[in-house]
RNA sequence: GGGCGAGUGGCGGAAUGGCAGACGCGUCGGUCUCAAAAUCCGAUAUCUGUGAGGAUGUGGGGGUUCAAGUCCCCCCUCGCCCACCA
């Protein structure tokens, strides 16, 4: 065999053959259990950074050793390949986007391939391909069929000086990413999809997800956000209309100075209307409109208001109360409308401060003296406490305090109990080209009318102009005009496409049956696979992904569609890659190109490097000499097997430690015993690092010990060549799912015909594990003071005799009263004196 | 402001409550060579001691325990996510 690793030769080799061969094809009609590994999808840019090979490096991992231990497994591969991105480039470059796309994807198959990735490529699949996102629109179809899917007016952020919609990315501090203008909202009839219909389903079923990080699961219940409370109502003075305000404090009720609408309340104009408040009122409202979301709602926006001139009335206490009208109030949450309440509650008492209000506590700290309650506040008291200056609910604490002042409400009619969600509904309209349309069309006859499933996919028209300020699709008549299914008379498409996250809410089942043509998949094949037994990606999807795809499931599942209710068993959310402290990124220029890095060392010391820098879960910090350290073990591990080659041939070892109970190793000196123990412990610690606990950098450092500990063995004698055949042949299966291919090649040129990736993962054979010896800590207070090795099956009793015998530990408690020795068997004895 | 993580040698990082620093990088020394690289072998927390050894040591302070990097309480620093949600 040759002296030299030459990784380059050797890599493309095995590519070439494992995809001529379909080496890592999922089997059709297998007996054997199923895994399906997968790693989020890319967006395809044009090259593959290093992020993406951690993250395809880690599932090749699981889905490399998931095959060893006897599974079927799923690992494709696929493209989320709509988007912005492509929009930009073919204005920018005059290319289509649909060219722009494919080009890329094509560099980063070949990419993904030469990292020697082990995917079922017959299952590729790109959402961009109209057999694909004709099943994205028949999902759209099936949402809205089941009430899921609806649309009304919202705001867009717009760009007044580009003439254009902008998605939330492209707004920077406020303005358009590309000229700087003041972003501001427009209202436009867009889509949406219900996912509040399934907010409380989703933080619930949170629980019952044991194999996801709890950071991700915290990130997601704070994002749906339920918050119990009261929505109660103030009745408006002279007037028949009441105002509804959600309010999770209800026993500060008592407290309230003031009411403060949000400015697009619907209530507002009509209370100003034709009083000497109406234009300045107008004015505010106009002035808030301009502003967009982030730039109103950030913390660090001084709180602005206006009175409206209206009052309502307390329905408790009676009390009149000014209505006002403020930037920090929000028309989507709760009822658009809160109450004020200085005294408990921080942004009111801010409010409060800056506008002149006076108000009084109502809670008071328990313990508080009698006249705490009269006594000004320098700040808000947002704690629980007693109630005071509430009529008849004084004395009562604020937590009973508050369920009575609810049950009266609600015997009253004025106010009812109500769970309230931050979570919004998804709105899914872009403005765009590049992506799903939206399968409606628009008759003056019939109105707004779904595209029948026959006609599916509505097809992105080519005939359509790029320029900025305008949504391409409006440009392409061919594509516009169209007849009404209903009536066949004349109508218009939806130049509306679908926010990316639709195509990716949902890829995952097409994996399963990606070629169906007559449904998005079928339900056996979904069954066989679903769910995603390891699901691989950046924490960077925490929420609105996993979320998105969550839903999909709840939702398909509803219909009928599939048995699952979550699609990802386990969750695996990998670090970033940094370099200088800093994520890898183009702005920042600290970038190095996984493609250099293969070309210099091979995909197989990239692969290695990437998961033994650091835990997967961790930010890993990227070192040039760290690369050339893994280039050297494989270096060693190839010198090793050479070196060794020639002693082993004609040894097989499966035949003689399968031919009997003592597996053929009865007979062995001291140096071949310590070499069995030294591999089963190896691969017992490999097993559960990758299998169990996904911690890959300590698999591999294991490995990395049992080579260095096999040089000592160099002069291996003729007689121990059986044991260390084993162990040579251990290592390189071990290290097969790191590293592919150099451990695909030293198999072969071990004599093995068959792939070294078909193999079964090595089992630990107990009886290697048994030592004769035990090493045994010796302690003295807790202090190490010595170690003794001891045989292995030595009593309790034995050992603290042999223990307190020693000249080391006598010199300790020489003089001193000894108070109890604790003795743990095989591991130490601890001597405590006094 | 809220939530969640994380702080261990010169660096990346290891340690089911039981030998702190595995493994890798770097550095130093040796091997080989005319020489260099590569290779192979060895050393490498700090202080102290010629040495065996001893003392100290996991962000800081307390506590639980025979025993704490690990568990509990308080504080500091950094990172990420959310951020006027009533």
């Amino acid at each position: 065999m040759q002296e030299k690793y030459s990784f380059s030769e050797i890599e493309s080799k095995w590519q070439k053959h494992w995809l001529e061969s379909k080496a890592y094809k999922t089997e059709e009609g297998s007996s054997k259990p199923k895994y399906y590994a997968l790693a989020m999808f890319p967006y395809p840019s044009g090259n593959l950074h290093m992020g993406h090979v951690r993250n395809y490096s880690i599932a090749d991992v699981i889905a490399r050793y998931q095959r060893m231990q006897g599974y079927n497994v799923l690992h494709p591969i696929g493209w989320d390949s709509f988007g912005l991105p492509a929009e930009n480039a073919a204005i920018k470059h005059q290319t289509p986007p649909a060219d722009w796309t494919w080009k890329n994807i094509a560099n980063m198959r070949r990419q993904l391939q030469e990292m020697g990735i082990s995917y079922d490529w017959d299952r590729e699949m790109a959402t961009c391909h109209p057999g694909y996102y004709k099943w994205t629109q028949w999902m759209f179809l099936e949402f809205y069929k089941h009430g899921l899917v609806y649309k009304k007016k919202a705001a867009v952020n717009w760009c007044p000086s580009c003439a254009t919609v902008l998605a939330n990315e492209q707004v920077v501090d406020g303005g358009c990413e590309r000229c700087d203008t003041l972003v501001t909202k427009k209202i436009l009839e867009q889509w949406f999809f219900k996912i509040t219909d399934y907010a409380d389903v989703l933080l619930d079923d949170l629980d019952k997800m044991t194999g996801w990080p709890e950071k991700v699961k915290t990130m997601q219940r704070n994002w749906i956000g339920r918050s119990e409370g009261v929505e109660v109502q103030f009745a408006l003075e002279g007037r028949l209309e009441k105002i509804s305000v959600y309010t999770t404090r209800i026993d500060t009720l008592y407290g309230v100075s003031y009411v403060v609408l949000a400015p697009e309340h619907p209530l507002v104009k009509e209370l100003v209307d034709g009083t000497e408040y109406e234009a300045d009122v107008l004015a505010f409202i106009t002035k808030m409109n301009g502003l967009n979301e982030i730039a109103r709602t950030s913390t660090d926006a001084e709180k602005e208001g206006l009175f409206i001139g209206a009052y309502c009335l307390n329905p408790l206490s009676g009390k009149k109360v000014p209505i006002w009208i403020a930037n920090y109030v929000l028309l989507e949450y709760g009822t658009g409308a809160v109450m004020g309440v200085p005294a408990h509650d921080e942004r009111d008492f801010e409010f409060a401060t800056k506008y002149g209000f006076k108000f009084h506590a109502v809670i008071v700290p328990v313990g508080s003296s009698p006249e705490a309650k009269d006594q000004p506040l320098e700040g808000a008291y947002t704690g629980e406490g007693v109630m005071v200056n509430s009529d008849t609910f004084d004395g009562l604490s604020s937590k009973e305090g508050g369920e009575q002042i609810a049950d009266e409400a609600e015997l009253l009619g004025m106010g009812q109990r109500k769970v309230n969600f931050r979570l919004r509904d998804w709105l899914i309209s872009r403005q765009r080209y590049w992506g799903t349309p939206i399968p409606f069309v628009y008759c003056e006859a019939c109105g707004t009318v779904p595209v029948p499933v026959e006609q599916l996919p509505v097809l992105l028209p080519a005939d359509v102009v790029f320029k900025a300020g305008e949504n391409p699709l409006a440009t392409s008549a061919s594509f516009i005009d169209t007849t009404c299914p209903k009536c066949g008379g004349v109508a218009r498409r939806e130049t509306d496409t679908m926010d990316t996250f639709v195509c990716s809410s949902w890829y995952y089942l097409r994996y399963a049956d990606p070629r169906n043509t007559e449904l998005p998949f079928s339900e056996t094949a979904v069954d066989q696979w679903m769910n995603v037994d390891q699901y691989v990606g950046g924490v960077e999807h925490a929420i609105l992904h996993l979320l998105y795809a969550r839903f999909f499931t709840k939702a398909l599942r509803d219909f009928g569609y599939l048995k699952v209710d979550e699609p990802f068993q386990n969750l695996l959310t990998q670090g970033m890659v940094c370099m200088d402290g800093a994520k890898m990124s183009k702005s920042k220029g600290n970038i190095v190109s996984p493609e250099v890095i293969i070309g210099k060392y091979g995909a197989d010391t990239a692969r290695l490097f990437i998961l033994f820098a650091a835990p997967p879960e961790r930010d890993l910090e990227w070192s040039d000499q760290g690369v050339e350290g893994c280039y050297r073990f494989l270096n060693r591990v190839w010198r090793l097997v050479a070196q060794y080659e020639p002693l082993f041939k004609g040894i097989q070892t499966e035949a003689s430690a399968s031919s009997d109970q003592t597996g053929g190793w009865g007979s062995l000196d001291a140096a071949g015993k310590e070499m069995r123990l030294h591999t089963h412990t190896a691969i017992q610690r490999v097993t559960v690092d990758v299998g169990t606990r996904l911690n890959f950098n300590t698999a591999i450092s294991t490995i990395m010990e049992w080579v260095n500990a096999l040089y000592i063995y160099k002069e291996l004698p003729t007689a121990n060549a059986e044991v260390g055949r084993e162990a040579v042949e251990a290592i390189l299966i071990l290290l097969a799912p790191f590293a592919p291919h150099i451990t695909e090649e030293l198999w072969s040129e071990l004599g093995h015909a068959e792939s070294i990736h078909k193999q079964s993962w090595p089992e630990v054979d107990e009886a290697a594990l048994v030592q004769d010896e035990v090493t045994v800590i010796l302690q003295v207070n807790g202090k190490l003071r010595d170690r003794i090795q001891v045989p292995a099956d030595i009593s309790k009793a034995e050992l603290e005799q042999m223990a307190l015998s020693q000249p080391s530990i006598s010199e300790w408690i020489k003089g001193k009263a000894v108070v109890r020795v604790i003795t743990v068997p095989g591991k130490l004895v601890n001597v405590v004196v006094k």
